[in-house]
DNA sequence: CTAGGGTTAG
């Protein structure tokens, strides 16, 4: 009876250690406990293995459950609901059916959560058609679906670009009367703002608020996100201090997300107090805390800060490499941040394609001929490119007036298939056209004979500065066109 | 135990 007891008061400490995101600790207690006698069960195991599949990855949590077995305890349908949620996680499909078809082998039966947890990793790893047969079967097998497993269809729906459909989704389940909690809100309302329907984002948002529930952190930063990408400032203001007002906790995820924010807003101030906050709330920062705090330590220009904070890490990741190359490229580093990027084909398997453009475009932007050459040595030796760095540098050839250069590198992107934004276009196609005129107006007519008033104003109307809906500041600087 | 929200380049 004893031993009960204790084991359950064990397995209650060890849940809230894991909550806490302190797995090793946890594994300390797990440990004592054995040495003093308390033996843990499959409930104790069962928490570290959904630990380690959430904070680490499945393969962590098989380790678990190898001395689980050991143990001689059998896992259940709980350990089996985690592993797959774990693999789905890591877009694992051959192993979720795998640990499928074990638990069915082993004789326990599949709950609403086996099947949530399958169809949500077939969704993941792309195959909806057999995610929804996972649906059907749930029906055939008698089981009643929960609000999670219409969270789950929602939710790829709006990953799918089917916004709509994920709306409809939500109605149809207001009219039969289906439970819908703050997920399915929350979800829409991502989905929504992500498909560019604000205004119908913003009334679901009042339609939850109407509703009598509490909205969480997760809804006020969702909102804040959407009405910062339709750049609605105020706005998204409001909801922070919507998030404060409602009492609402952040938590390392909302510190993250409000600080990029504010960074990215320019808010520098803001920015700093609220990493402040984080570090004090938060307790142990992880990775992706760490990240944001370095980048904030960069563009404040406290390089030493940063680079302080980096030494007391031994995780690196490729936004840490980024936030790093962009740091020293705002520092007029070039050389330190290609040397950087190099090294990490040795150190890292991450993309580089992010630190390629942070040096590309920084180097773009100085307007220089030995910056641009140098920019274009690194774009000659990129294995993967995007439209930012198409952008960057057809933005920096134009500056430089290279615009038949340009243009073909313009072209030869747009055969492989890079979409472009318009402005970006035009000003290369203007740019042209312009100095193939001036070209031609040099070669035809004498200086003294040229009229001023008449070319400028024939000019204007095919420059692309005259556009209204053009920022003037991608295009460079008319003065180089105009001499 | 599951579903939803986080970090980089313009």
């Amino acid at each position: 009876m004893t031993r009960r007891v204790s084991t359950r008061l064990m397995n209650i400490c060890v849940a809230s250690l894991c909550r806490a995101r302190r797995v090793d600790a946890a594994e300390r207690v797990v440990a004592d406990g054995i040495r003093l006698g308390c033996l843990p069960d499959v409930v104790t195991y069962n928490t570290l293995v959904a630990a380690y599949c959430r904070l680490v990855g499945v393969d962590a949590a098989y380790s678990v459950l190898h001395r689980m077995r050991e143990a001689g305890l059998h896992p259940n349908v709980v350990t089996y609901n985690s592993l797959i949620a774990g693999s789905a996680r890591g877009r694992r499909l051959p192993l979720s059916l795998d640990l499928f078809e074990e638990l069915l082998r082993v004789g326990l039966s599949p709950d609403v959560w086996t099947y949530n947890n399958l169809m949500h990793c077939l969704f993941r790893s792309g195959c909806p058609d057999h995610a929804l047969r996972v649906l059907m079967s749930m029906e055939s097998a008698n089981l009643a679906p929960s609000s999670a497993t219409y969270n789950i269809l929602i939710n790829d729906l709006c990953k799918r670009g089917a916004a709509r459909d994920a709306l409809r989704l939500f109605r149809y389940l207001e009219r039969v009367g289906f439970p819908r909690d703050l997920v399915t809100f929350n979800t829409l309302i991502d989905g929504l703002f992500k498909s560019g329907r604000f205004g119908t984002a913003r009334r679901l948002f009042w339609e939850l608020l109407g509703s009598g529930r509490a909205p969480n952190v997760v809804t006020y930063t969702t909102m804040m996100k959407g009405c910062f990408r339709s750049r609605r400032f105020e706005e998204g203001l409001t909801m922070l201090g919507e998030i404060r007002r409602a009492g609402c906790r952040f938590d390392a995820f909302a510190y993250c997300n409000v600080i990029s924010v504010l960074i990215k807003m320019g808010k520098m101030e803001a920015a700093s107090d609220f990493v402040e906050e984080m570090i004090a709330q938060c307790g142990v920062l992880d990775r992706v805390c760490r990240n944001t705090q370095i980048n904030l330590c960069f563009k404040l220009g406290k390089m030493d800060d940063g680079l302080d904070l980096l030494n007391q890490v031994d995780e690196i990741d490729g936004y840490t490499v980024s936030i790093l190359v962009d740091g020293l490229c705002r520092n007029n580093r070039f050389l330190g941040a290609y040397n950087l990027l190099k090294s990490m084909a040795t150190t890292g398997t991450w993309s580089n394609l992010v630190p390629y453009n942070c040096i590309i475009g920084a180097l773009c932007k100085q307007g220089k001929v030995e910056s641009m050459n140098f920019a274009m040595m690194l774009f000659s030796e990129m294995e993967r490119t995007d439209s930012f760095t198409y952008a960057s540098l057809l933005h920096g050839l134009c500056k430089l007036g290279r615009f038949l250069e340009a243009f073909r590198i313009m072209m030869a992107g747009v055969r492989k298939g890079v979409r472009l934004p318009t402005s970006v276009q035009r000003a290369v196609l203007t740019g042209l056209r312009l100095s193939r005129h001036k070209l031609h107006a040099r070669k035809l007519s004498a200086p003294s004979s040229q009229v001023p008033g008449k070319a400028g104003s024939e000019s204007r109307s095919g420059l692309a500065w005259a556009d209204p809906n053009l920022d003037r500041d991608r295009i460079g600087d008319p003065a180089v066109l105009r001499d």
